[in-house]
DNA sequence: AGTTGAAATGCATGTAAATACAACAGCAAA
DNA sequence: TTTGCTGTTGTATTTACATGCATTTCAACT
């Protein structure tokens, strides 16, 4: 019965912005399957279910991964996952990365398309980004810094 | 005052694991910002955190990004992100990927150290694994699509 | 300084979520 | 069959959280 149920509770906050547990007993109510708000508690405890604010401001649930689901927004996860460290000398911003990410991460950036970026060169963990102009590496230093720390 | 209260405040639930937004507001008095749970639940829904399950089986406030802090788990993250789809023939497991994302793809899964499998050849957005058997890659692509729903 | 408007906060409270406890179901060993 | 164990669930309750409303703070103006 259980491992139906997650199943279940997974393609109901995929379809519908769940905001409550019991709105989502409701839901499985409708699909025949009698449960109550503390069975749910403990079955999202299980999925490692979170509770997210939409953009529209409300919370709902979501399951976590997947939660991207936009190329955009699953190119910032890896580019957030892959970042180590970085730095800068003049005009050049160097980023490091975990072992074998930087081609990835170069690739990225590229496709950001900044205008400010001249071009970028990739070896195993280190990504050199050709700027502008020194202040442009300083600010990007800034806003990797930042995006990592998840202030967007 | 805000502000320099929401830096703290990821200060603090990357330092400590805290449970509940009353040990938050204790720490805050700690530090000298003296203010009440309600201030923080309005703080947490602006600085979009969530409350996650530790290894440890209990709640704790996170940043949503930056969750997984350790490298095996971040690879992950990665892999989910950039992984588009596979499939096989014989021995051999073709798995697209978002542009640019081949190479750092082949990386991780050269880094598991699986020896069912024999290398890996990566171009832009194309990844070829060269399986011991044609069963190997079999279950390695329902192992690939399960990971990806999140499963696992 | 006084006025005004917007943002931040606290207080009180209603709502949502987690859990202690008990009941029960399945199941294996005696 | 009985006994004891494990896992699932509901009930009742506790605990945690969100929020309406009143108050304060602060900056931008007269």
């Amino acid at each position: 019965m259980k491992y139906n149920r997650h199943a279940r509770i997974l393609d109901i906050i995929d379809k519908y912005e769940i905001e409550t547990q019991d709105e989502l007993a409701e839901k499985l109510r409708e699909l025949g399957m009698d449960v109550t708000q503390a069975t749910i508690s403990r079955d999202i405890k299980e999925l490692r279910l979170v509770k997210v604010l939409s953009p529209s401001g409300k919370y709902h649930y979501s399951s976590m991964n997947r939660e991207s689901s936009n190329t955009g927004e699953r190119l910032m996860v890896i580019l957030k996952e892959a970042f180590v460290s970085c730095d800068y000398a003049n005009n050049i911003l160097v980023v490091k990365t975990l072992p074998g990410m930087a081609q990835a991460v170069g690739e990225i950036v590229d496709s950001l398309g900044w205008n400010d970026v001249v071009g970028t060169i990739a070896g195993d963990n280190t990504l050199m980004i050709v700027c502008r102009a020194e202040k442009i590496a300083e600010d990007l230093m800034e806003k990797f810094t930042r995006m990592v720390r998840g202030v967007s």
